[in-house]
DNA sequence: GGTGATAGCTATCATCTGACAGGAAAAGTA
DNA sequence: TACTTTTCCTGTCAGATGATAGCTATCACC
């Protein structure tokens, strides 16, 4: 029972996600000028850290650089990315977010912020769940890190 | 602050979901036989539900008929579900999952038990956040379904 | 029988995403 | 200088998925 609970924890994450995904690509409530779940990914990253390398980024965001490069390309045309060459080594880019980028970046966060409107109001729930999620994904990015790195397969237990 | 962290909450779930859906996309570990997210979804519907119709299980994964279609002929061709015709109403199929995606099924599940071992470990935690996230997922899909079925925009609070 | 609704299917298109090959420019190093 | 590495980029391919149009077979109802 214990076992089927963490299967179901990863299965609720990926309901979670999933709807967030369907309720984003409604363009009709959200106002985010179609922005795809990279885009998001990427935009969080930027506007935290902003001034990030293109590496950086796409490390944190887990994409190679082909594919990064392909987003940042369609960000920054549309207006949302800044780029900057580094003074110290040309051969970076410093990006930034763009004031259109952070708009869009609070509309979403006040769209989430509604969705979960009486959902969920207990703020110790909320911490709590938001904690125990933060080492979930902190242990399986963990994880998921070592299996690439090492040949060996999953570890099985029986 | 409390309205960033229930943002925080879609960004770890989609985090999450991110992390399994790239392990199990390193079919190394998984020997699950490539089977998609949507591949995922289905059987894990199926399954839970023997004798579904494709109409049902279609709209318990959020896809158009044509996208079930042709994911439930992928899945079958390799041999993870097995189809009847209704007896009573000859227009309806009865999707059952075969043995050999019962057991893809029960390896898919011991390896995300795999996966959280030592990660979440009190059972107290993990009973709260499945509850508050079953909580989410549901209270989401609601809101969700409401949107599409009005025609007016998302909840604006200013 | 005739009509319309329903279940399920195929074909087709567009986009997103992951992956690979490889090139240009800059930096480091012998 | 010449060689190597690093950063970032383009081009290209393949697969997954979202969507539309339209088809057949079956059912319900008149």
């Amino acid at each position: 029972m214990d076992e089927a609970q963490k299967s179901r924890l990863f299965e609720l994450a990926d309901l979670i996600a999933a709807v967030g995904r369907q309720i984003h690509a409604s363009k009709e409530g959200m106002t985010t000028e179609s922005w795809t779940a990279l885009d998001i990914a990427v935009m969080r990253y930027i506007d935290r850290n902003p001034g990030t390398s293109a590496r950086a980024a796409a490390d944190a965001t887990q994409q190679i650089s082909s594919n990064f490069s392909r987003a940042l390309r369609g960000l920054e045309r549309k207006g949302f990315v800044h780029r900057e060459t580094d003074q110290e080594d040309a051969r970076r880019v410093r990006l930034y977010p763009t004031a259109r980028a952070q708009e869009n970046l609070r509309r979403l966060h006040d769209l989430w912020s509604d969705l979960l409107d009486g959902v969920v109001s207990d703020q110790d729930e909320v911490d709590a769940t938001i904690a125990t999620l933060r080492r979930m994904e902190a242990g399986l990015a963990e994880k998921a890190r070592k299996w690439r790195d090492s040949p060996e397969p999953a570890p099985r237990k029986a």
